[in-house]
DNA sequence: TAAAACCATCCAATCGTATTGTTTTTTTTC
DNA sequence: GAAAAAAAACAATACGATTGGATGGTTTTA
């Protein structure tokens, strides 16, 4: 039945309008990554999209509900992140584990933290912090994103208790904060080899602690 | 001998001159902590100095001059920090290194990481990835800063042979991106005690491996 | 025919910088 | 050592360029 359910499909100007924004997203992330917060104008968005100034003003009013759509848009992808196995529960084996654990922490930092949109939606975060109406905007779906990754890693664990979840969550910040600290250093005189060092480094203390948290008897690293 | 050797007491031009330069940069400080790197225009940082626009003009000829200034300025600030103990070599006793660690570590945090003139410095930071010009200008100060920090630090280590220089640098650029990252983590949904709780994860997991250098003998997390 | 999507142009405000003039300090010269 | 010339510090204003947003018209879809 095509016209069953009504507005099941969308219509064409749906798809239109939807393709619209995409590309106008799109662009402004090019653009953020490219040029910084501090020069990315409505002109060079258009620019970059190849669109007329009132083909963007048509979808998104003012420069904060762009940025705010931008944001959203950003936010949304790394939700996309795998968890440690494909298939659900094949983590039994320690080892197994131990595999699954590093190459998410590989996954997060190469496909998640080091990329371009990445870079863009830390622009925006930046910007936030003197942009009080731009940061209430965004903010609750920030904090949801970051709510789902975590609730999303700690779904691996069997049966986690109050505090081990909570030092779980604490060491997943500060996976987040460690990540996006390197990002920045990165910008300067940080060889490739140093960076890859921090890194190993960094992973050769988190893993027990993460991984400690499966056997309930055994935590490494309480806290209190 | 007031004119013995000439050039040495500066004359009150330069006096003023230096003044007025002061004043021009904790005043970019001022707006760049407060309304950010997009935000900040000659005429904010003028407002907030209270001169006039030749002036600024004539000390800074371009607003990259006066960024490159400030930059350089916040730079040299935190070379003030304190080393481990106040005077040199009292840390023989492990119990008074660790007391003297913990406190170096509370203290880049609190006093150095955690402040509104590093804010403004990550402001620029972020803001020379996609300025090559001002990049170029700031990345070698940048580099010297790190490196002096990183090896007042080490210098508290009595004899470091190449290995573990090299690992105690990667605990130190870890220890710099995560503060670094937690810096704009808690502007979202960060609850204080969430905050407080990282950090002591944190440091409890740097620590014994600080430490672990003292005693070339035990060196734990050794890598490769 | 109405509405949505899109375009071209205009607008006031602000941006960073250049220009010119005034005051203060330093240097030169008698 | 005081007057004159030079230079530095600072001020006021003007300038072109660009900013984000507004307006009116045209094309496409419903």
């Amino acid at each position: 039945m095509p016209t069953g359910q009504p507005a099941i499909e969308p219509s064409r100007q749906e798809q239109k309008s939807e393709r619209a924004r995409l590309l106008l997203c799109e662009s402004t992330v090019t653009c953020l990554t490219q040029y910084g917060y501090a020069e990315t104008s409505i002109s060079r968005v258009l620019a970059i999209a190849g669109v007329s100034k009132g083909a963007l003003q048509h979808h998104y009013p003012t420069k904060e509900d762009l940025m705010a759509a931008t944001a959203q848009h950003l936010l949304r992808r790394p939700l996309q992140q795998q968890p440690w196995s494909k298939q659900d529960r094949a983590l039994s084996d320690p080892a197994t584990r131990e595999a699954a654990l590093a190459k998410w922490l590989k996954n997060t930092w190469d496909k998640m933290i080091n990329t371009g949109p990445y870079q863009a939606l830390l622009e925006i975060l930046l910007a936030t912090r003197t942009d009080p109406v731009l940061h209430k905007r965004i903010n609750r779906e920030l904090e949801d994103s970051i709510r789902v990754i975590d609730e999303h890693f700690c779904q691996q664990y069997p049966d986690l208790n109050q505090a081990s979840k909570a030092q779980l969550q604490a060491l997943l910040c500060a996976n987040r904060c460690l990540l996006r600290g390197l990002l920045i250093e990165a910008q300067y005189g940080l060889t490739s080899a140093a960076q890859k060092l921090v890194l190993k480094q960094w992973w050769q203390m988190l893993t027990p602690l993460l991984l400690g948290h499966f056997d309930s008897t055994s935590q490494l690293g309480e806290t209190a």
